[in-house]
DNA sequence: CTGAAAGCGCTTACAG
DNA sequence: CTGAAAGCGCTTACAG
């Protein structure tokens, strides 16, 4: 099979190259007739066309990219796949990048601008910190989704997300109030000013607000992958029995513990309560189904993608607070070996 | 912050366009001074090079390029990881193009392909139908993982796969040697020639040679999310409680049976077995954990990348069968509604 | 409605 | 070791 460009379409169907560029792009401005021939032949041909040429060539940006990332993170491909679908409401074109969970999702947008292919971007999975200096260098429009930038600073990036700080502090609330004292949490990182941080942040917040001390020592950072936060809840409750509830900052965490409490000869939620957080599939099918924080997709989604065009329209940097909901699951029960309280 | 052309780096280095592509390039024909002051200035103005101008000039083919069809399939996902990491060991850059479940993998090689971008494929959650015509007529070398090219008289392709039929053969045997005699088989489209067709002549294969009959309307066609097979099994067991046992044809498909079952008051596996197949994180970490056939992720990468750079430098195509392995779990157990034979 | 020409930002012989 | 020039395959004013 032989690679075809425009020129020997051109040749094929008689016409000059600017026609066929016209007919492949759906121009108007083409006879019938001509438009029929040049069809033919591209399609006899198989003729595709090459995008380095049209990318390059094309110089005014004609895409939103919605850059994910983290592949591996089904929230996050859920929630791009939906502002996908959003997206079809809307005149321009939106696409998706998926980088790997170690890849600078700022140096992606840096390339897609610098082939003038991106006038705006939407971030999944990115957090805001000293390198999204380059957000601002950028300047043109951004959406974080489910990552707070009211504080940031940064004059082009709008946001949508939950209030983590709430949310975690809610489902502590509810673990207290189940009797839970020697509650541990799982989770990333907890300094900075990342979605991690305002979830410990709300946990603490609780426990505060409930005269309860935490122990440093039962915040366990831990990776976001079912064999994370099993291997690293099998290591933290060797040592760490007293521990009858814990706040898991993703459902797969959760998994992972629940799992690892399991092997133990623990049972959830008999011996240990476990609460997740995202809302997603697994948290719903898991036996037992996890008590999850459920972040509303569609509605992130869908406000996202309409700031992020309310912005390339000229509108002005906004951050969206959507409502978060718990969802319970059968992962709680009231603690029994803590002494009534209250 | 402005858009750098490679001629604005020249003119700010003080030096040719073509030294500067030289540096970028790493080529070893550039003088230390020269090289230095280039490089200075690129990181000064943070140049990042337009991809699209390089792919559109660069004709020859310097890419493998792996395509993964569903972005959602962990098991597939994890393959292409692996696959990245083996071809390290390999001159051939390989890169990673996932596409959606229902787009067309062939079309997406057709493009790389029209852009002179790759010179081989693998070609991962792809089938081999019709339209795979394309991959002969490509006549590029190609590589399928986990499918098996055999039978496909495609010359330019090799294939890496397990015996999904005596697999799914043995699961069945497994099944039927616990006392269950009431299997139902929950997988995708049995027809044609792909995996699942396999894998559904295997399990056939096992009835077959035991003398059990099996019921059509025990073989459930589902979706493979969780929540497609979640309702597939919830529907299917409303007028199916004679069934004692479920093959699925993949861990995700099992895990939504067995919640459905649990919801339904049956449990797994005293009332009733649940086998997955893949081998993922999933398997390992639900609860039951669940008995599983395990396709070896390395190895078929290993191998995949292996034949393809075979291919690459002239090699013929050939078929590799790797070894599978079945891994109990804790979601089969002997029929107790059944009559024991043997 | 149509075509010839310029040019997008690179790389790569080619000549020095 | 270095630079001027041609050209990758398109699109887009511009002129007819």
């Amino acid at each position: 099979m032989e690679i075809y460009t425009i020129r020997d379409i051109a040749r094929k169907a008689g016409v000059g190259v600017s026609t066929v560029s016209r007919v492949l792009n759906g121009r108007p401005d083409v006879s019938e007739t001509t438009r029929k021939r040049v069809t033919e032949v591209v399609e006899a041909c198989g003729f595709v066309q090459n995008r380095n040429a049209r990318n390059l060539k094309t110089t005014k940006p004609v895409f939103a990219a919605i850059i994910v990332r983290g592949r591996r993170n089904m929230f996050l491909s859920d929630m791009a796949e939906e502002m996908l679908h959003c997206a079809q409401g809307y005149k321009t074109p939106f696409i998706v990048k998926y980088i790997d969970e170690e890849d600078d999702e700022f140096g992606a947008m840096r390339q897609l601008w610098n082939e003038k292919r991106a006038g705006g971007f939407i971030l999944l999975g990115s957090r805001i910190d000293e390198r999204s200096e380059i957000v601002a260098s950028l300047g043109m429009p951004c959406v974080f989704a489910t990552v707070d930038a009211a504080g940031s600073g940064i004059a082009n990036a709008s946001s949508v997300c939950i209030d983590d700080r709430a949310a975690a502090r809610e489902v502590m609330d509810r673990l207290l109030a189940n009797g839970h004292t020697n509650v541990a949490v799982f989770g990333g990182n907890s300094e900075g000013n990342d979605v991690f941080a305002r979830r410990y942040q709300g946990a603490m917040d609780s426990l505060r607000a409930h005269g309860v001390d935490f122990n440093p020592e039962h915040y366990v950072v831990t990776r976001f992958t079912l064999t994370g936060a099993y291997e690293s809840a099998r290591r933290f409750f060797e040592g760490h029995r007293e521990i009858t509830a814990v706040l898991a900052m993703s459902d797969t965490v959760a998994a992972g513990v629940i799992r690892a409490l399991w092997e133990l000869g623990l049972r959830v939620p008999q011996d240990v309560s476990v609460t997740g957080y995202d809302g997603t599939e697994m948290a719903k099918y898991f036996i037992p189904a996890i008590d999850t924080v459920r972040q509303p997709t569609k509605e992130i989604a869908r406000e996202s993608v309409k700031l992020l065009c309310e912005m390339l329209e000229g509108g002005e940097r906004r951050d969206v607070t959507v409502a978060y909901e718990y969802v319970p699951g059968e992962s709680v029960a009231a603690c029994r070996s803590c002494a009534r309280e209250g």
